[in-house]
DNA sequence: CAGTATCCTGGGGGATACTG
DNA sequence: CAGTATCCCCCAGGATACTG
């Protein structure tokens, strides 16, 4: 990305992009809000309803690969896993809670607009 | 969404979560940040590298679907096409801001992540 | 200029079953 | 418990061609 005097232009090479694919997804960005604390596999399963084992699994690699949470594998039987935010996630935290917030908030005036676009094209 | 005393769980009736999946997308992001001013369909596209025409066009309709965009046909010949924020999608445009500027400025570090994770696992 | 109209492909993601 | 392993389907999104 860069901007010359002519504005705002987004090159395709921009390394920004394929970052922005991988961490401003849905599952990833509620998997983050709910690592507000340490948790084991089956404890964010449990709150993000409706996320299958498998896509979940997928979910928290990438989160993994890209830096965001740690992978611990706890010393017990059966085996544990836990889950926590790396400093790098916590970091972004902020800004997906603003978003976050900001979806809530307007959510309501979101669908009415939705609406409002669906009746006039029928 | 709720906050019950366990903890943070996300519903699956959440309303948030189809909002964020149409809004939370690499496009949409690219397009709300470009349309800091209103801008013709051809002067948008230009702007971001590598989009198709296909492409743009259903993000934009899905923006303007949602409320985020105005599209405006120019009485001008052949005919013009502009496209400019609603106050609802200003108010987001902060929200992403933040979230782009964290991309920015941590790109580097993700990218030592990735190549550190993809050396441990070959 | 600002779009449709087709065709095509990869992979995200659901369902289900199995396992160290 | 915390995962793989399959299977399958859908559709986001690229390529390309055409048009009011």
């Amino acid at each position: 990305m860069t901007t010359p005097e002519t504005g705002i232009v987004y090159r395709s090479d921009c390394p920004s992009r394929p970052i922005l694919d991988q961490i401003a997804d849905k599952w990833s960005m509620m998997v983050m809000a709910v690592l507000d604390e340490p948790r084991r596999f089956n404890d964010v399963k449990r709150r993000l309803e409706g996320v299958t084992q498998r896509v979940l699994t997928q979910t928290l690699r990438r989160l993994e690969r890209n830096g965001m949470i740690v992978r611990r594998v706890l010393p017990t039987s059966p085996i544990g896993v836990e889950y926590s935010l790396t400093p790098l996630g916590e970091s972004l935290r902020e800004p997906f809670g603003r978003l976050y917030a900001w979806t809530v908030e307007n959510v309501d005036e979101i669908q009415a607009r939705q609406q409002d676009y669906d009746r006039r094209a029928q």
